[in-house]
DNA sequence: GCCGTTTTCGGCCCGACTGTTTTCAGTCG
């Protein structure tokens, strides 16, 4: 199997890493993260590119030598100068810098001078004194690294975007009403629906100074207050997220906003732009010599740049801004655009509420149709449905669509893709459907190659419509399966099947990765919520939100259009 | 090491907070 271009980042950041502690040029160091961080968001497999023999200095920040670089880890599976990199300097010095408050000075200092390489070892020389001692370092540095040699040993982890919303509301709650507050925003990666964060980005705005600081450093969820300053403080919540409070004077909070709503990557591309045209941009504005330009909305301060407003979720330096400045930024799908949902359960097998009361609730969302997919009858954990019963679930659906006004449901079902390939109900039944959503529930071991394969004979079957969460993966719970989806999403569009974006905000499956590699590919989509109930059905945000950022606009989302187009797309062949 | 409205050399984003310092380096986002 080719290395994945996450696995050919992954050798850049190890080199840069180990560089930075050398000591080298640090604008080197930034071209190999630079280099890794546009490999791992690229859409297409470089190691294909590489046997296409594709040009890739055309990547942005990939030069003539990275490339040779990457064509070698490609045909070897080695990259020759981290190996000798790793000869002078160990590779466990990479887990001290995932240590707060150490990086790669500090850590260069702990190796060079008390031979420290392990987190045993640094954690035996804190407890000894020994740090205390070092040039730049003294005793609430060692306590700082002892406290976080504890933290690290709970392993941090990321939470889903999903549960941040919760907490970020009830600050927000917390926090409004406070006297002198008078604008507060969520930015950050939570902004750029990411699908999880590392820590929550509150920016407010307040009058004659106010009090939101001192009012958010007394949350109750507060368990420990990392920093805290006028403009800016730090805190670690009970259930172990950490937010950031910001606070900018009012005329500051577009470029405030704009900044702390980041990626990294899109500022240090923003501010290059601006270093080029004569201008500095800092959270306070967009400055000309001393001159304030702009800083109050985030429009101006994109237009004081030449660039129209650029969405959240396409801030991750992956060329909006090129595309920004060609005036071909893509027009983003948006909530509004779906009319209906394609893929849910009722009571008959694995979902709480009844047929009539998933189709009030999407009636309720305005949508026109509403496709009931229960499960099919091999996950029989979840009571599926069999030839009879299913049957019988599409009579209900004929006789309560004779009765609805202004919904229409569609008769579907979610069949299993068995391990032959086949699906798991006779096609006898399946094309008296509306629609098939299809999809892996075991099985998930299998080679690449032969998971690959078996989606793709699947697809075969002419009564194959949609590809539920085409990956299988569940965020912080289990890795997708092994698939070549470059193939899987060529094979669907020769086919004229669709892929799923499942907005279950712990799958998010495709993902806005995976959405720029279909936007490249052409193939159609489905933005599906998979709800189990009827509060389920609101979770099509966060799938509108993966597509968004996969630079999608409506035409490639098939959900988007009436009833009348949507079945005559799903009649194949 | 990358890149080009400063174009093949000489730049490369910018500020807040902390701790260790007496004016600043390191880290972080």
């Amino acid at each position: 199997m080719a290395l994945s271009n996450s696995e050919i980042a992954d050798l850049f950041d190890q080199l840069a890493e180990l560089l930075d502690i050398e000591g080298e040029n640090p604008f080197r160091v930034r071209a190999y993260h630079n280099a890794a961080r546009t490999i791992r968001s690229y859409p297409k497999s470089l190691a294909e590119m590489v046997a296409a023999d594709e040009d890739l200095t055309e990547l942005p920040g990939i030069g003539e030598a990275i490339a040779k670089k990457i064509e070698t880890i490609v045909r070897t599976g080695r990259l020759p100068q981290l190996e000798q990199v790793l000869k002078r300097t160990p590779k466990s010095l990479l887990e001290l810098l995932r240590i707060e408050g150490l990086g790669p000075k500090r850590v260069k200092t702990l190796f060079y001078l008390l031979k420290i390489k392990t987190l045993e070892d640094l954690e035996r020389a804190a407890r000894s004194g020994r740090i205390r001692e070092l040039p730049g370092f003294g005793p609430k540095t060692e306590e700082l690294i002892l406290n976080h040699l504890q933290k690290h040993a709970l392993q941090e982890k990321r939470f889903l975007r999903f549960e941040a919303e919760s907490v970020a509301e009830a600050i927000l709650a917390h926090l409004k009403g406070c006297p002198g507050l008078d604008r507060i925003e969520v930015a950050g990666s939570f902004r750029r629906w990411k699908e999880t964060v590392g820590d929550l980005d509150i920016l407010a705005t307040v009058r004659d100074g106010g009090e939101v600081m001192a009012r958010f450093l007394a949350y109750e969820g507060v368990e420990e207050v990392l920093s805290h300053g006028p403009t800016r403080s730090s805190v670690r919540l009970k259930n172990g997220l950490q937010v950031d409070l910001r606070v900018v004077p009012t005329e500051s909070f577009g470029a405030a906003l704009q900044y702390f709503t980041g990626s990294k990557a899109h500022n240090i591309a923003l501010r290059t732009l601006a270093v080029k045209q004569g201008l500095k941009i800092n959270e306070y504005g967009v400055f000309r010599a001393g001159e304030r330009l702009a800083g109050a909305t985030e429009e101006e301060v994109y237009a004081s740049l030449g660039l129209p407003w650029i969405a959240p979720e396409l801030r991750e330096g992956r060329g909006e801004i090129e595309a920004a400045l060609e005036n071909r930024l893509p027009k983003l799908i948006e909530l509004a655009d779906l009319r209906g949902d394609l893929h849910c359960h009722t009571d008959a097998t694995d979902g709480q509420d009844a047929l009539e009361a998933m189709a009030e609730a999407a009636k309720a969302l305005g949508y026109e149709y509403l496709a009931i997919t229960d499960h099919s009858k091999r996950l029989t954990v979840a009571r599926g449905l069999d030839e009879q019963r299913l049957r019988r679930q599409m009579e209900q659906i004929d006789a309560l669509n004779e009765k609805l006004q202004g919904i229409r449901l569609l008769k579907a079902i979610e069949v299993d893709i068995l391990e032959d390939g086949s699906l798991d109900l006779p096609e006898r039944v399946l094309k008296d459907l509306d629609l098939t959503v299809c999809s892996v529930h075991y099985q998930f071991h299998l080679s690449a190659k032969k998971q690959t394969e078996r989606i793709l004979r699947a697809m075969d079957n002419p009564y194959f419509n949609i590809l539920a969460h085409p990956t299988g993966r569940l965020i912080n719970q289990r890795q997708a399966y092994e698939i070549d989806l470059e193939r899987i999403m060529q094979g669907a569009r020769e086919r004229g099947c669709i892929l799923e974006i499942n907005a279950q905000p712990e799958r998010l499956d495709l993902n806005g990765e995976h959405c720029l590699m279909a936007r490249e590919i052409g193939v159609k989509l489905a933005i599906s919520t998979d709800a189990h109930s009827a509060l389920g059905l609101n979770l099509m945000r966060y799938g509108v939100a993966q597509a968004r950022r996969g630079w999608l606009s409506k035409d490639q989302i098939v959900n988007t259009r009436p009833l009348r187009e949507l079945l005559r797309l799903l009649k194949r062949a």
